[in-house]
DNA sequence: ATAATTCTTGACTAAACTAGTCGGGTATTA
DNA sequence: TAATACCCGACTAGTTTAGTCAAGAATTAT
């Protein structure tokens, strides 16, 4: 798992997709205008989320993109999954050679914080960010005391 | 906060330091050769691991890196905020203008995951790491199949 | 003193990645 | 047959990562 801006454009995209796309399909410039994401690059986000058969595609005037499935079956996690193809695993890979053949000091300590985050994005559906609105648990306030940009890399 | 490799070698430094730097101070030259790290990059991470008083050093022969204070204070974000420093905030900065001046669909969501992430990291102590080996809660071969790379960029 | 050790600092770099553009397709409908 | 909208691959500027290199300053041992 992997998760960048481009994870967040596609999550957002599914989303508009979530509340827009109940009735008719949706095109891509109308979630470009609305989200402000760039029409080629959603293109290349939607290539990959038709692949994961997370969105179905029609053609011609009159097409776009749906959800391929019900809203509450389609989690974060599965959407970051699809865009954000972890290449590489640049120290061990999950198999536990990373420092002289052995586990690396802190191997176990970032498995834990990835299952964490796993855990965490596939237990939030669309259904879910439709129906709260963002999905906030805690306070709006608390959310921009505690604003900070977050990156995390890297099995 | 960010984490990325960076991330990962200083917490590994640092555990390696609470490991073996009870008497005497540790020189990088060690830290390099026990960890599989290069030297050169290294120091670049102790000088931020010194300005921000995790470390205290001591030069000249016999010298090397102490931990700045006991090892049950020191906790793993800490680390991770010490090297890793948050730069810039892509889309809203933390404010909520991320979409044509409004809060963006997303948004919260994020924030609730940077909340959990940092949560999880900060209740992490170098003592923990120190005692559990490595600090795996659940058993070792869940995170073996579960071992995927995983990334988390921007706030 | 002086040599060896170890930290300290800054400039530089190859490779990778991100976010995006561009151009040319193909399917479908009006 | 023209317009719409998806489809796909190649290309790119800018940033970041992980790392090298070189010179210097403090401290200890001889």
């Amino acid at each position: 798992m992997k998760l960048t801006t481009r994870g967040r454009y596609a999550v957002t995209a599914m989303l508009d997709l979530a509340i827009h796309g109940d009735r008719q399909p949706i095109t891509l410039a109308d979630i470009s205008q609305r989200q402000e994401i760039s029409l080629s690059y959603l293109e290349q986000l939607f290539s990959k989320l038709r692949r994961e058969e997370l969105v179905r595609s029609i053609r011609g005037p009159g097409g776009g993109y749906q959800l391929a499935r019900g809203f509450e079956t389609i989690f974060v996690a599965q959407i970051i999954d699809a865009v954000d193809e972890s290449i590489d695993a640049t120290n061990c890979q999950g198999r536990g050679d990373c420092n002289h053949g052995e586990v690396c000091l802190t191997h176990h300590l970032w498995q834990d914080l990835s299952d964490q985050i796993h855990g965490f994005l596939s237990g939030i559906s669309l259904e879910d960010l439709v129906k709260r609105g963002g999905f906030r648990t805690s306070s709006y306030m608390a959310g921009i005391v505690d604003a900070q940009p977050l990156t995390i890399r890297d099995q």
